[in-house]
DNA sequence: ATGTGC
């Protein structure tokens, strides 16, 4: 257990066992910003890779202010984890794929009453980005139909493992990009005191785009369940770019979650690349990595320098198939090869640091059957 | 990541 637990500094730890590839650039930004003034603990988690200046994959216990800049634009960004109800016996893949049509526009008529329920639930007045709410967005984001493949740990399952299941990855749009924008202009990348004005109107804004994304997601969801006729249930749904009170040792704070699942919150899926398997975890109470696990496999290759490294050797039609036989559907090209399986690690290798590290005990290893990035892409 | 450019 030791092994995956490195004790950087006295305030940094990083979840990594010293096989895990881990970017120099990765820690230099984990450590700067644990440098930064209020900052008290940090935890580096196996999928931490290089980010704008912050580091991706990590926690970040301050005392007395937070840092804006580093939860960054995708404020709430997070995983809606559901169950269908469609046997899996049932499933064709190549029929499931054909009817994930008219899924990327506005929401429009027919939805606007389920809009405006979820709204006044969550207590959202914003009404800037209506038209964003039930799209997936772009990078990193998806919507992916998945299969139980090994079951663990049945007992800890939450459903019925015999049923499709969908893995809902998406933020808060424009909302969250134009808050921090707003703050930005104003207040730069400095630490906000938390006995502040500016503190309490950049939280209250923080808060209703976490709201925000937590209802995009649920709208994704039934989006994609409406056009594959089945119904559903959200079985979690958990942010991991936000910041929220948290007390270490009996100290109050405040944790920036910069790509990092909260492990306090019951069970949490931790996603492969699309070509990749991904885990259901029961995470284990620990303030080690500050109640945090890695929230994906990691990027190896940054966005970017993917297409240039696969294009000679991979053709579109190469790439929205996988090993698993699961379907791709990715109109954009660029983002055909950036989110390409080898640009991300191996995600078991993330997960068994995990559970070396005694965070998580596995409970099912998941596979993809249809991942969906966009139909209408235009770049490339 | 992004109402994703001039």
């Amino acid at each position: 257990m030791g092994n995956s637990v490195q004790i950087l500094t006295d305030k940094i730890t990083l979840i990594a066992s010293p096989t895990t590839w881990v970017e120099g650039l990765a820690i230099q930004q984990l450590r700067h910003t644990a440098a930064l003034a209020g900052m008290v603990k940090v935890a580096g988690m196996p999928d931490l890779h290089p980010g704008r200046g912050y580091p991706i994959g990590a926690a970040f216990f301050s005392q007395g202010c937070i840092y804006p800049a580093l939860v960054g634009n995708d404020i709430g960004c997070g995983m809606g984890f559901w169950q269908t109800s469609l046997p899996l016996a049932k499933v064709k893949i190549d029929k499931l794929a054909r009817r994930l049509v008219d899924l990327e526009g506005p929401l429009g008529a027919p939805w606007a009453e389920l809009v405006a329920q979820g709204k006044a639930r969550l207590g959202i007045d914003n009404a800037h980005f209506d038209q964003a709410l039930g799209t997936i967005g772009g990078g990193n984001h998806f919507a992916e139909f998945q299969a139980v493949d090994c079951l663990h740990d049945a007992g800890a399952f939450p459903g019925d493992p015999s049923r499709l299941l969908l893995l809902v990855h998406s933020g808060s749009r424009g909302l969250g990009q134009a808050i921090l924008a707003r703050h930005l202009v104003e207040h730069g990348h400095e630490a906000l005191a938390a006995d502040t004005p500016a503190f309490g109107t950049y939280l209250a804004q923080h808060d209703e785009a976490v709201r925000w994304a937590e209802l995009n997601r649920e709208l994704i969801a039934r989006r994609f369940l409406a056009a594959i006729r089945a119904e559903g249930q959200c079985l979690f749904d958990l942010n991991h770019n936000l910041v929220s009170p948290y007390s270490l040792a009996g100290q109050a704070g405040w944790l920036h979650r910069k790509g990092a699942t909260p492990a306090d919150q019951g069970l949490v899926v931790i996603p492969g690349s699309r070509g990749d398997y991904s885990y259901l975890v029961q995470p284990k109470a620990d303030a080690k990595a500050l109640h945090s696990l890695a929230h994906g496999a990691g990027r190896k290759w940054q966005r970017g320098e993917c297409k240039s490294r696969l294009s000679h050797k991979y053709r579109r039609e190469d790439l929205v198939r996988t090993r698993f036989g699961s379907q791709v559907i990715c109109a954009d090209k660029t983002l055909l090869f950036d989110e390409a399986p080898q640009a991300y690690k191996d995600c078991h290798s993330v997960v068994d640091d995990l559970v070396q590290a005694g965070l998580v005990q596995l409970v099912a290893r998941l596979k993809p059957v249809v991942t969906f990035k966009t139909q209408g892409g235009c770049a490339g």
